[in-house]
RNA sequence: CGGGGUGUAGCGCAGCCUGGUAGCGCAACUGCUUUGGGAGCAGUGGGUCGGGAGUUCGAAUCUCUCCACCCCGACCA
């Protein structure tokens, strides 16, 4: 390709809106640019790095023995009251109304549909198990889409669906998908975990999230120190610790504690850590309120909370009047001491002794409070976040956290959606059964964002090969001027197109300093230059773009040179 | 959804308070010079100042209203 037949679109100015360093650089380098809110155009260059991403993840599916399909992004409504998800989906739901009033949605994922299908293809055991995917736009419309491609409302996604006879065929192909997403990762030399998840919204038991390790990930991940386990943070479990409280050195004392509505104003007020302290968080119950003990340090976990007994879900937090009618305080003093409605106490905040708390009344805090002494803990359970430092779930060495960019997500959904909408096929015996199932995801556009947080400098992007737009580029020096210039980069230029190598030739009659700032811009791999110096002694300039030094080429043997650079050489 | 902010040339911004008919840098176009790390000079084009209504002799500027976009928050009492 040349780029005077190209459109590149560089700009040096980047728009006020891009926060991240990906979004930033794929404004600048005119990989993208917004339509609206959310919404992204995929420029010609842009779409080359996304066609890459597609092609490693088609060719690891097909090897995996899935079957590439497409399904409609619109759907009917249908469909989704089948599945019970058209009202429980929420808002992040895009629905439509055709010209006869009936109704739609874009599809934000592809279970209804798939589901639907195979209940009219799939009859006999005989049949799977069997896997399907497509790579397709999907909408969801999120409550704020930012960074980009990174959180976009529309995206490509690469989703695939198994369906089994039995819980054991599907666990069998869950670990060959498992064993694909880590092969696509690989190959496309990103630095990423897999980790432990929780299945949300879409139901499902056994579920396995791929993060993409970067400093601007919105994730957070727990893995041992010591082992293999690794686990977004809101599934990791927080211990009982060994220790049981200590004993009880002091007795109840009430301090007047004014304006402080926070852990950190009574720790500030009364000159304790907020280790010392815990607080009290009113949630909806399933009849009436439910309070939640923590230490004043810790955070709740959502997910934990509203799978316990007696908490309703999804969790909702009680506002000011309902605590106000059933406590008679407002929520900066709130305590477990002569609480009058039930509470689940965090297992942390249970091993506690002498520890302050709110007075249940407006304006003060006890200090000295010890359970059973004084409040009894009849409900405790796993509430918090874990925290760096924390001992692993699996009892081998202690927690840290990193952070990451989903990228994909692999679930065990089992029956649901076969049963909700009668997927059945008959098996050995005779009957009918309703098929297990799994689903898997790729985030494609997201890949794009992450491989940039993870790979990009001051100057701009740097591609790993599996992704870069082009493999090399060929920058001629002063070309305009110098016909032996002229005549040398189109000579080389054919021979390296004729060696299949994917090069950008860049003949506009431009200075080197523009070429070569916007070359790294936009991240190509491997650059090769050609000016006069060079032709006299026979030679041409290589350089890769993670080096900081030009290498002196032998112009016969430049071919050879970047086929090896190209194999990894 | 709550709070805050911004809409002026393709991009980044000034002008608005104090009303007088729009400007700067980058980008684009033409010419000459320059040519190994985002060149110089000269010239050119490009704006319903987010939309609508109002006040006024006169509105980018003041008022009202609608819209769009961005940021923060939506457990941490």
């Amino acid at each position: 390709m040349k780029t005077s037949q190209f459109h590149l679109a560089t700009t040096r100015e980047t728009p006020a809106d891009a926060e991240i360093a990906s979004h930033r650089l794929m404004l600048r380098s005119g990989m993208i640019r917004k339509l609206t809110s959310g919404i992204y155009i995929w420029s010609p260059l842009g779409l080359r790095v996304l066609r890459k991403v597609e092609h490693v993840v088609r060719e690891e599916m097909n090897r995996a023995g899935a079957l590439e399909m497409l399904m409609p992004s619109v759907q009917p409504a249908e469909l989704w009251e089948e599945s019970g998800r058209w009202d429980q989906f929420g808002p992040q739901l895009l629905k439509m109304t055709d010209r006869n009033g009936r109704q739609y949605a874009f599809g934000p994922t592809h279970e209804e549909v798939i589901t639907d299908w195979a209940r009219q293809e799939l009859k006999s055991y005989k049949q799977l198990p069997a896997t399907f995917y497509q790579i397709q736009t999907k909408f969801r419309d999120e409550i704020r889409p930012r960074f980009g491609v990174m959180r976009s409302r529309e995206f490509i996604m690469k989703d695939a669906y198994s369906f089994h006879i039995d819980n054991a065929s599907l666990q069998q192909s869950y670990e060959i998908m498992h064993t694909a997403y880590t092969a696509i990762f690989t190959r496309l030399e990103l630095t990423f975990r897999a980790v432990q998840a929780d299945s949300g919204a879409i139901g499902g038991s056994q579920s396995h999230e791929f993060h993409v390790l970067a400093d601007s990930g919105e994730d957070f991940i727990a893995y041992s120190d010591s082992s293999e386990y690794a686990a977004n943070t809101e599934m990791a479990e927080a211990l009982p610790g060994l220790d049981a409280a200590p004993a009880a050195s002091a007795s109840v004392e009430k301090h007047p504690t004014p304006g402080c509505h926070s852990i950190e104003d009574v720790c500030k007020h009364l000159n304790i850590e907020a280790t010392q302290t815990v607080k009290t968080l009113v949630v909806e119950a399933n009849e009436g309120l439910i309070a939640l003990v923590l230490r004043g340090d810790h955070k709740l976990n959502e997910l934990k909370a509203e799978k316990l007994d007696g908490v309703k879900a999804p969790l909702q937090l009680a506002d000011e009047e309902q605590i106000k009618a059933a406590i008679g305080c407002g929520t900066g003093s709130l305590g477990p001491l002569d609480l009058p409605i039930p509470m689940i106490i965090d297992r942390s905040a249970a091993v506690l002794a002498d520890f302050v708390c709110g007075a249940n009344e407006d304006g003060f805090h006890n200090s000295g409070v010890n359970w059973q002494r004084d409040v009894t803990a009849t409900q405790i359970a796993d509430l918090r976040v874990v925290v760096a430092g924390d001992p692993s779930p699996d009892g081998k060495g202690t927690l840290s956290l990193l952070r990451g960019i989903e990228v994909g997500h692999i679930f065990q959904l089992g029956s649901k959606y076969s049963e909700s909408m009668n997927a059945v096929v008959l098996g050995e015996d005779g009957k009918a059964h309703a098929m297990p199932m799994g689903c898997y995801g790729i985030g494609i556009t997201r890949i794009v964002a992450a491989a940039i947080e993870q790979n990009h400098d001051d100057r701009g992007i740097i591609w790993p090969l599996p992704l870069a737009p082009f493999e090399v580029v060929l920058l001629p020096m002063n070309m305009k001027k110098s016909m032996r210039v002229r005549e040398a980069a189109e000579k080389l230029y054919a021979e390296l197109v004729d060696a299949g190598i994917d090069v950008l030739f860049d003949d506009r009659p431009l200075r080197p300093g523009v070429m070569f700032n916007d070359m790294e811009l936009i991240g190509i791999p491997h650059r090769i230059v050609i000016g006069e110096r060079g032709l006299d002694a026979g030679e041409i300039e290589y350089r890769a773009r993670t080096e900081s030094e030009n290498t002196q080429i032998p112009l016969t043997e430049i071919i050879s040179h970047l086929k090896q650079r190209l194999q990894g050489g």
